[in-house]
DNA sequence: GGGGAATTGCAAAAATCGTTGCTTTAGCGA
DNA sequence: TCGCTAAAGCAACGATTTTTGCAATTCCCC
């Protein structure tokens, strides 16, 4: 994420201050504790934060967090483009899985989870357009559709990043893609 | 599950009813709101029963939702064993389908990820065992291995369970065995 | 710079949650 | 049927969370 994704009608200064301040405080306390046991007045205070502001802003915490969880990995990052699919979405998932390896958005990650019923978070919803995004270089009717991608690679990471995170490696992303692929 | 896990000293009648109803109305809120969103006070309303009771017998929402989610999807059931591994697969990976499609049983799998850490809950524990007893019946060096069934049959379920519901159809599962078995 | 509006901070009130002691109900064995 | 006791209901309390009204700050646009 690059700066503010504020959509509100005051988006500079001491506002984005807050915005990031409570933002990592939150990352911060869903990560040493589980996403229970973190509560509004929590994150205010090690925000350096009046609640209300949180409380006006956000109302409550679920809604908190899927907002925060919103800002994740830059949308604009630039993605390698070597020439080859195999390679290209090797790297991008090299860096999904790196991505989740860090305990605070792992633990977004699962926190979303429990509020998620029908839309994806905006982060899950932007991997799936940047594998579009991949796909399209190479015409787009290859042997793999994005629908594969998120079945075969996101979902699999997805899933060891809620349950199993010690699984999860540098050897995680090459042996998903080859599987999408073909060579086994 | 069959009847009732009351493992307590006076199971009948009344607590029984009491256990059913709170679970009832547990599942139910859950559905519609998420997992957060849900208080004891809440639960006790909705099940016509004194907080008192509830915060006594289960102390607090989290213990709650684990000991009612131990009702899932019976281990002792019959597994389909018709001699080949790709249609047992199928039917076993239908059931899965099947179990989650129920509203509260995705519910309580959201809330699980929400709370998930380092172990996963039984319910997926026993699906993985599920896999291996698969394997096993056809000498367990086939194609495919009990990982590869984790990551490319149940995680892309889970994933469409807690972010995408309304894309698990009849078609998920023999769609995701054949990509599995690699027919595409 | 200066005006208007949004946002924050502060403080007090209101609502909610979770606990505890006690009373009442009702299952279960004799 | 009767007594014992587990479990549920009730009421009051303290603690924490959440809301609300108002003053102070500060950002955006002219």
């Amino acid at each position: 994420m690059t700066t503010e994704t504020t959509t509100g009608k005051r988006p500079g200064g001491r506002s984005a201050a807050v915005l990031v301040a409570v933002k990592r405080a939150l990352e911060d306390l869903m990560a040493e504790r589980g996403s229970d046991r973190v509560t509004i007045p929590m994150v205010a205070e090690r925000a350096g934060v009046n609640p209300t502001s949180v409380y006006r802003r956000w109302g409550d915490l679920p809604s908190m967090i899927n907002d925060i969880a919103t800002y994740r990995l830059d949308p604009n990052r630039p993605m390698a483009d070597t020439g080859d699919l195999r390679e290209d979405l090797t790297s991008w998932t090299a860096e999904f899985v790196r991505h989740y390896s860090i305990p605070a958005n792992a633990a977004l990650l699962r926190a979303g989870a429990a509020t998620a019923g029908e839309t994806e978070t905006d982060c899950l919803r932007n991997r799936r357009a940047e594998a579009g995004v991949i796909l399209d270089r190479f015409g787009g009717d290859g042997p793999v559709s994005a629908e594969d991608i998120i079945d075969h690679v996101i979902a699999p990471i997805v899933y060891r990043v809620i349950y199993q995170p010690h699984t999860l490696s540098d050897a995680t992303a090459p042996k998903l893609v080859n599987f999408l692929m073909g060579t086994r």
